[in-house]
DNA sequence: GTGAAAGCGCTAACAG
DNA sequence: CTGTTAGCGCTTTCAC
């Protein structure tokens, strides 16, 4: 089971190893009988030149690193999608590490993204991309940011969608303000005024910059905000589901629309909405935030704000490639706009008595 | 920006760097007092030491690549998942290789597949792990299969779901012919006798295999299937949308009850269902088959067989597991049996006038 | 316990 | 055009 090196073919072929990495990389000319000789040896042996000797000396491998917090959650694939499309092209290949933290408690999931950081260093990625986990948090712990300011010396790093204190980083975002206000208005515009926000943390900035936007809307149409409607508890179909049910089972006056901090939630307020017999949009109105597929598929369709996630991964694909291949002048910063998709799940609201 | 090795720290701590290398290893005793000045300096300098080099001369590298062909359906997430949790113990990571298939004519997938097959083989990973492509294919080309025959002989490789002629190959599947068989014994036994089933591909397996379960329960049950009632053509929401219309469109009867290939072609199908006036399940009865998260979000909530996507990706892991640390007899087979998930979209048929 | 030295498989000067 | 040689950073005999 010996896999043949750069010597077997040298051997063979009766060239010294460097003319072998000469045609292997064309680096230099090679005479055609040779280089075909050559060429024919790599053939017949199948010959695959050892990518670790090759990194080790050229101080590149090519390789990226993804750290997610949970690839199971729609969102992150779509983004994927799109780093996949655009770091092909470059010749880069992806070490997708997910912290899962779908089913891990929450400092659980820190230690991962520790531990993922330093394993990627030692495989000596190219760059580092990070979403999710402590770069979404509002206000990260200053141990835990460091520990990435440190990283950040080491290897170029771009965060999507996130942030920490305390020192510069590039980023990808989309403006999670605009977002909320733009699918606010949407729903003021369609006569809306009492308009409930459900979903998210309230520790982490997503959450924080779309509540923003929902208050700013709010504001500027001089509408006051119900401080009882607003409610926070995840980013799931069942904690949508939750969240709607508690919102539905509350005393006194409903709200006409709800503005949910993601589309699973969007999707459990949709359930539970029906579930309590109300009518979608007839009844009241829903919207979510994300615009991933699945949005599109549920019964009545999910009017949302795209995050235009494979742009993102996009983006932040050219940004890492940059980075690495150490251009002039890489924006710190690139903003995305969220985009809304008018769908099925929101309608004026009904006439009242 | 010079990173520092064993030697920086062997200098510093006036040691050779085979002890610097014991102590990261402790692959022998070392005298506590050294130990403590070399694991100190360790520190200092944030030393991490090169996975390159090291893999290098160990020949393993702790990495499984994993070849497949759209990250944005969701099944193969939730398979990566149980990938991760099960690898992860045993310390490997992954090699994420998506050949984007989505937006792809078909001979473009196939030659993104032989690419990832020569990177990952280039990457020294210690094991492939296969799912979609051409090993779903019911008949794939001899060429593309010797192919990967070759690479199996140079690496661990396990198919997930799927398979080759022309060699013996390690998979870890779910049976097909049992989950179609007993959605559709679901249906007959609520009383259904006019059952169609669309969706997939004919050149597929996984379509053949889930055809041929739906045929066995129809004879078994003494039904004659309706040949004009059985329409492949994708696996996406959208085709289930075109492939539904179709069948609601034509003359004559109408089916009572539709097995789809997929969730996504079964949401699809409600969705045409409804849009034609229909109540789901009242009127018509329609089944999904994967069991992603998606299929119990939809309104109603689709009644699926689970192809248990998170074990299927933890016994992969497994076997790989054994298969690189060479356990003796590794089974080449793995099969689950799905699981049927009742829930909103069947009931029995209208009854008749 | 610890050090010297020989590679792992490849690339990159530097000579010819 | 082509060969010689010195590493990349680490692990691992084999001595002491």
């Amino acid at each position: 089971m010996k896999s043949v090196t750069v010597y077997d073919i040298a051997k063979e072929a009766n060239v010294s190893v460097a003319t072998v990495s000469r045609v292997l990389n064309n680096t230099a000319p090679v005479k055609a009988s040779t280089r075909e000789r050559i060429q024919g040896l790599i053939n017949k042996y199948q010959f695959q030149p050892n990518a670790l000797a090759r990194s080790l000396i050229k101080k590149e491998t090519g390789m990226i690193g993804i750290i997610l917090p949970d690839i199971t959650n729609p969102f992150f694939p779509e983004v994927l999608a799109g780093l996949e499309q655009e770091a092909r092209k470059q010749g880069y290949t992806f070490f997708l590490c997910d912290t899962g933290s779908s089913n891990l408690d929450i400092k659980e999931q820190y230690k991962r993204e520790s531990q993922y950081l330093n394993i990627l260093l030692e495989k000596q990625v190219d760059g580092i991309i990070m979403l999710g986990g402590r770069i979404d948090l509002h206000k990260c712990p200053k141990e835990m940011a460091k520990e990435v300011a440190e990283i950040n010396k080491r290897v170029p790093l771009v965060f999507i969608n996130g942030n920490l204190p305390g020192a510069k980083f590039h980023r990808v975002v989309i403006d999670e303000v605009a977002g909320g206000r733009m699918v606010t208005e949407h729903l003021i515009g369609l006569g809306h005024r009492d308009i409930a926000f459900i979903g998210g943390y309230p520790q982490m900035s997503n959450t924080v910059g779309r509540l923003e936007g929902f208050r700013a809307a709010m504001a500027d149409a001089g509408l006051t905000v119900h401080e009882d409607w607003i409610d926070h508890g995840g980013f799931s179909v069942q904690r949508g589901k939750n969240m709607m049910g508690r919102l539905l089972d509350m005393e006194g006056d409903r709200p006409t629309a709800v503005v949910c901090a993601n589309d699973l939630v969007g999707i459990g307020a949709i359930k539970a909405a029906v579930k309590a017999g109300l009518q979608v949009p007839r009844d009241i109105s829903i919207t979510g935030v994300d615009g991933v597929p699945l949005a599109a598929s549920v019964i009545p369709e999910l009017t949302t704000m795209s995050l235009r996630c494979l742009e993102l991964g996009r983006s932040a694909a050219f940004v890492m490639h940059q980075l690495i291949s150490k251009s002039a002048d890489v924006n710190l910063l690139t903003t995305l706009t969220p985009e809304l998709t008018i769908r099925e799940s929101t309608a004026p609201p009904p006439s009242r008595k």
